[in-house]
DNA sequence: CGGAAGATTGCAAACCGCTTGCATCTTCAA
DNA sequence: TTGAAGATGCAAGCGGTTTGCAATCTTCCG
């Protein structure tokens, strides 16, 4: 049912292209960017909306490595700045290349009903959040925000 | 391992104590008011937090019922203004009687350590949710919104 | 150069949250 | 009284995710 992973030949080639320019963090680590990372990680740049692993796993394609693999890589790309989200409803996780702090970060408008995804380019939450981190005392603070609707296409007639 | 439900002593008794205010909307409907369902509301009206699955079947005590009676009724309970959220980040779904529109509505402040929530009670969101929706065409709009950080107690000294 | 140690992967099994099919029981209405 | 509708317990199943293990590859050090 799988077919061979190229992984098979070169493991742990180390890959030096350049990664989009919000994985620098990755660089950064002593991450090995091993052939299914790339692959990992040039569906996500390739996508705007996050992802499930069953979507990023379809879109490898040729590059396609066992499940195992992507679920295992996706904590250690967590670790290094990968964006985890929970918040689509579905009990699937999500991934996406945006840190939550920084350039990048925004919000998504999703439809209930056809699961449409809008992204949203500004967030106005920053200063809101970090009035709240001093009132309580937090630290390392950050937030997820999703808005949900009925998109004009599935909008009864 | 699970003891006998009092269900099965007195099934559909209408229960007719006062539901929690959040909760009119429920009377409102033709929901029949079973005693699994009333120790679930209970346990809910007694934390102010979102709990899971697991966590109301805890606290059931004595009252304990079947899981799938739970699984169903949160679904049935829903559909009457019940808040189920997927936002805390381990995949599992969470339960709270605050409806995500009017009195009630607020987000949460969530330790990524220790898992401790802060309440916060105010949302400042309507505005902008309505903009939102007229720019985009939705209809029926909502939003969920949750911060987290590392409360006080969890730094390191 | 050779070999040990560590990292990564594929595979299969297990785990966990959640759902569903079925028999049983209660309620409610005819 | 009788039958339909709804709710529950139980057990099986499903989908997303994790984990144990052996094999493979890289890195490092003698």
């Amino acid at each position: 049912m799988s077919r061979p992973c190229p992984q098979h030949q070169h493991p742990h080639r180390l890959i030096q292209q350049p990664l989009s320019d919000l994985t620098d963090k990755l660089r950064r680590g002593e991450l090995k960017i091993t052939a299914p990372r790339q692959a990992i990680l040039d569906v996500l740049r390739k996508h705007s909306s996050p992802l499930t692993i069953k979507e990023i796993h379809t879109s490898l394609g040729k590059l396609d490595c066992d499940l195992a693999t992507i679920y295992r890589n996706m904590h250690t790309l967590e670790r290094m700045g990968l964006v985890r989200r929970y918040d689509f409803g579905d009990g699937a996780a999500r991934f996406e290349l945006s840190p939550e702090e920084g350039d990048g970060h925004h919000h998504h408008l999703v439809c209930t009903r056809c699961a449409r995804i809008v992204e949203l380019d500004d967030c106005f939450l920053n200063e809101f959040q970090d009035q709240l981190a001093r009132r309580h005392g937090f630290t390392q603070i950050s937030h997820r925000m999703e808005f949900f609707g009925i998109c004009p296409n599935c909008q009864a007639p």
